[in-house]
RNA sequence: GCGCCUGUAGCUCAGUAGGACAGAGCAACUGCCUUCUAAGCAGUGGGUCAGGGGUUCGAAUCCCUUCAGGCGCGCCA
């Protein structure tokens, strides 16, 4: 539909001798009276031109030649061109939606440019918490949208299994494990304390029973380590494949450093020469690629920081030849932006190679009560909880409804209490509707093949022809949430369809005596459920049949 | 002190590359189930878009500034 305006509009400048602008508006107007869908074109080419916006417009109405798509061309405010399509067009592209979605539902937008996205990448040192569940929720529906788009996709979890931080899980664990066993062993300061940590000691119990008493900690820490992370990293995994979240690749830290890769991205940075060694460390110039501080690679104990295997991580992401890498990182890591982006133009790659997408924190609240969450003293609700809680489903889509960029207030009670009146089931219910009328119309055997086959001109009704046109305007929903990287444009959208589809039902009988009549609100349900089924796969929200 | 994000209806949030009288859901109140699922529908009220300047034909949207909240500024990860 947009593709179609936007053609029309640029023949009609092309006529008029005006050099089209690389970007033709098309938006949809916030007042239905304002036709479907309006340009401020005439406005911004007005100082161009130099004629008065409204002089702009009219010309490039009187250039259109074939207004049979349209019911009506206005000029109205202070230039905008309204189009109001005419019925036969809508009809048409209707027919189109039900008989060729996959054609019709989007654009080719990606044409087949191999994106990789990396999100989650939590430490394997403890349970996901509902911010991971945010930036999972993100990560799946950015993915699955730009698949939609026909970009290549790869969904990356980067598992910091190397390092301080497992190390000090295993020894959380083997204190605890000591403890078990009636020692007084000093549990470390930094240590973790959540409860899962008592789990992990119980099980190497089981498995291994007390031959690990009386070692020191040198002795063992591998193992007690690597069970550790593993059976955190096992727990992580179902976590997230309950909440339907599937990663196409799990790159561990560790790999990096076994196969060489960190000691190589060092050495081609300093070929490169932006190594250097002060105070007994050795540095990597951040600094000459607009970062505030140089960053220490190798301390003067001689180990590497987190940021090492971030470089040689990033490094490998570059030269595997991605048309476009995305992070997906918690808020509170902004400030590690520019160090990477350093190190990808030290590399000798653009900075915009990479494109980090922030999302914001989330406050758990029970009842407008910030929940107290003390990571030291290991109490924190996971998302395991929220989700059985709450469910996988409405979790996400709380998410999903609100900017990545936007900070979250998560409210247990108000995402349970509202259960029954939850936006998610709102959009879900209307799903369920359709599929029930589905079921009655085999029972009054009502043919519901071919239903692009029917009579659409007797979908006549205001609100017949509304829902046609939102349905219509989904692919420009669609391209708008791709090219901004925003997936909660679908989800306002399929509340908003929703939002039709309700009254609608409500108000008319889908299938009556009149069988031709039948016939064509059934196409119109079958398409509403095409669209709603479309965008609830993006979102990786189920669809029931029933509710 | 510096940097990033946010401030829109009582609450939670949208507002599409500045555009047409500011939107939705919840909550509140009033009605609607012998007919395809009432997790629904119909109706009512509710806002100096944090404050102040500026740019523009036009600003919730861009710039400056003040205030408020969150987060970050390690040889931690």
């Amino acid at each position: 539909m947009k593709k179609d305006l936007v053609k029309i509009i640029e023949d009609a400048l092309k006529t008029l001798g005006i050099e089209t602008p690389p970007h033709i508006e098309i938006e949809i107007p916030q007042k239905e009276s304002f036709g479907d869908m309006a340009t401020p074109v005439a406005m911004a080419l007005s100082a161009i031109v130099k004629k008065p916006p409204r002089k702009i417009a009219e010309e490039i109405i009187n250039s259109i030649k074939d207004k049979t798509v349209f019911e009506k061309i206005d000029i109205a405010g202070p230039g905008f061109i309204n189009f109001t399509f005419s019925k036969k067009y809508l009809y048409s592209e209707l027919k189109n939606l039900i008989q060729d979605k996959s054609r019709f539902l989007r654009y080719d937008i990606g044409k087949d440019k191999r994106v990789q996205i990396e999100f989650v990448s939590a430490n394997p040192t403890g349970p996901l918490h509902l911010g991971h569940g945010r930036g999972a929720a993100t990560g799946a529906a950015l993915s699955n949208l730009l698949e939609a788009a026909s970009y290549k996709v790869e969904r990356e979890f980067y598992i910091n299994d190397a390092g301080k931080q497992v190390k000090l899980l295993g020894l959380s664990v083997f204190a605890r494990y000591q403890q078990m066993l009636g020692i007084e062993y000093p549990f470390p300061e930094e240590g973790y304390r959540g409860g899962y940590i008592e789990e992990i000691a119980n099980a190497i119990m089981k498995e291994e029973g007390g031959k690990y008493l009386q070692k020191g900690f040198d002795e063992v820490s591998d193992f007690f380590t690597d069970y550790s992370y593993k059976m955190m990293l096992s727990d992580i995994r179902k976590d997230l494949t309950d909440f339907n979240i599937i990663f196409d690749t799990w790159q561990s830290e560790r790999e990096l450093y076994n196969k060489g890769d960190v000691e190589k991205a060092i050495d081609d940075l300093k070929t490169k020469g932006f190594i250097y060694e002060k105070d007994g460390a050795i540095w990597f110039k951040a600094t000459s690629f607009g970062d505030d501080k140089d960053r220490v690679i190798i301390k003067q104990d001689g180990e590497y920081t987190y940021f090492t295997s971030d470089i040689a991580y990033h490094r490998q992401k570059v030269e595997k030849k991605y048309d476009e890498l995305i992070d997906i990182w918690g808020a509170d890591h902004h400030g590690y932006i520019p160090r990477v982006k350093a190190v990808i133009e030290a590399l000798g790659y653009p900075k915009e190679k990479l494109k980090v997408l922030l999302v914001q924190m989330v406050t758990l609240l029970r009842g407008g009560k910030p929940v107290q969450m003390s990571k030291r003293a290991g109490e924190f609700i996971t998302l395991r909880e929220v989700i059985d809680e709450v469910g996988a489903d409405t979790t996400k889509f709380i998410f999903l409804t609100r900017r990545p960029d936007s900070h979250l207030e998560f409210d247990l009670e108000a995402a349970k209490a509202q259960s029954s009146e939850n936006p998610v089931f709102y959009v879900q219910y209307a799903n369920a509707r359709i599929n029930s009328i589905f079921t009655h119309a085999k029972e009054k055997d009502i043919n519901t093949d071919n239903l692009y086959d029917t009579n659409l001109g007797l979908l006549s009704s205001n609100e017949e022809l509304r829902i046609v046109r939102k349905l219509l305007t989904y692919p420009m929903i669609f391209e708008g949430a791709v090219n901004a990287h925003e997936p909660h444009r679908i989800t306002f959208y399929l509340q908003e369809l929703s939002g039709m589809f309700h009254p609608y039902y409500n108000k008319y009988r889908v299938i009556t005596e009149e069988s031709e009549m039948s016939r064509a609100r059934l196409a119109l349900c079958e398409a509403i459920r095409i669209v709603l089924l479309d965008g609830l796969e993006i979102l990786d929200v189920n669809a029931p049949e029933k509710m």
